[in-house]
DNA sequence: AGTACCACCTGACGGC
DNA sequence: TGCCGTCAGGTGGTAC
């Protein structure tokens, strides 16, 4: 599920809820999602503290820490965030709980455990760390198009590469050339300046609608792919195709993309 | 540089 | 009913 909109859905949520209160206790459940910090110190460092604000970029979360560092998560396959009250049961495939002195909880899940947990004192260094190209929301035009015509393999590829553009996987490279109407292997490197600007706004407007969804897919615009994988397209009704791009499986139209 | 494949994990599903 | 291969929206490493 996680891709830029979830994330950014679930960092809306940890703001809303989970900002300004006083952590009790943090447990973890599973140690081997922990990166650059080990459970005891995560515990440490997050005990007596406050979440003051976050920051999304691509597909990490980075929640300040009153003591200045940053937590990071990242949500892999399977990850989420929900905020607990008192009473509320505790949500299947809880990985790290956060508990707060005033009695409500923060659950991370992550049902296969691809997920990451880490810690970092500056988030522009984990970036750095991380090789990640600049947030899919937050590049402009001028920078897009040059980092993706320069890129020599597929559109799909250039689009999910989270060093070029971060943010984008499977699910929404596929809605966004879907919208464009491009075939998942045209080359990254052909595309004209024109279609090069419609691909930024495309890309702008598919996750705007994402996360304006709330990334439910039958809250959707009527003309997205994405609530459709698994059967017609609903531009053309036809049957959609699946197949290998990249190392992924790309779902598309072959009557409505067929431009390679 | 790009691609293909493997690994990390768990769970759901279809075929036999 | 049970077993097995396959697949699922993540990243990172390898070899070619």
């Amino acid at each position: 599920m996680p891709e830029l909109p979830d994330v950014e859905l679930f960092r809306r949520h940890l703001a809303a809820t989970s900002l300004h209160k006083e952590i009790e206790r943090t447990s973890v459940s599973d140690p081997d999602m922990l990166h650059a910090v080990t459970h005891q110190a995560l515990a440490q460092r997050l005990k007596g503290q406050q979440f003051e604000t976050t920051h999304r970029h691509g597909k990490f979360l980075f929640v300040k820490v009153s003591s200045g560092d940053w937590l990071v998560l990242h949500f892999g396959m399977t990850g989420a965030l929900k905020h607990l009250q008192g009473g509320d049961e505790l949500p299947g495939h809880t990985r790290m709980l956060i508990e707060f002195t005033a009695g409500d909880r923060l659950a991370y899940t992550c049902q296969r455990k691809l997920g990451q947990i880490s810690w970092t004192g500056r988030w522009e260094t984990f970036l750095e760390e991380h090789r990640l190209g600049p947030d899919a929301l937050e590049i402009e035009l001028p920078e897009f198009r040059q980092l993706i015509s320069k890129k020599r393999g597929t559109l799909k590829a250039a689009l999910m590469d989270q060093s070029v553009v971060a943010g984008l996987g499977n699910v929404y490279s596929d809605e966004i050339l879907f919208q464009m109407r491009l075939h998942p292997k045209r080359p990254a490197g052909q595309l004209d300046d024109h279609q090069l600007k419609q691909l930024y706004q495309t890309t702008q407007q598919v996750l705007g609608d994402a996360i304006d969804s709330h990334a439910q897919p039958d809250e959707m615009p009527s003309g997205f792919l994405l609530p459709h994988r698994d059967g017609d397209c609903p531009r053309c009704g036809n049957r959609l195709t699946k197949i290998h791009v990249s190392g992924r499986s790309a779902v598309y139209c072959p009557q409505c993309q067929s431009s390679h």
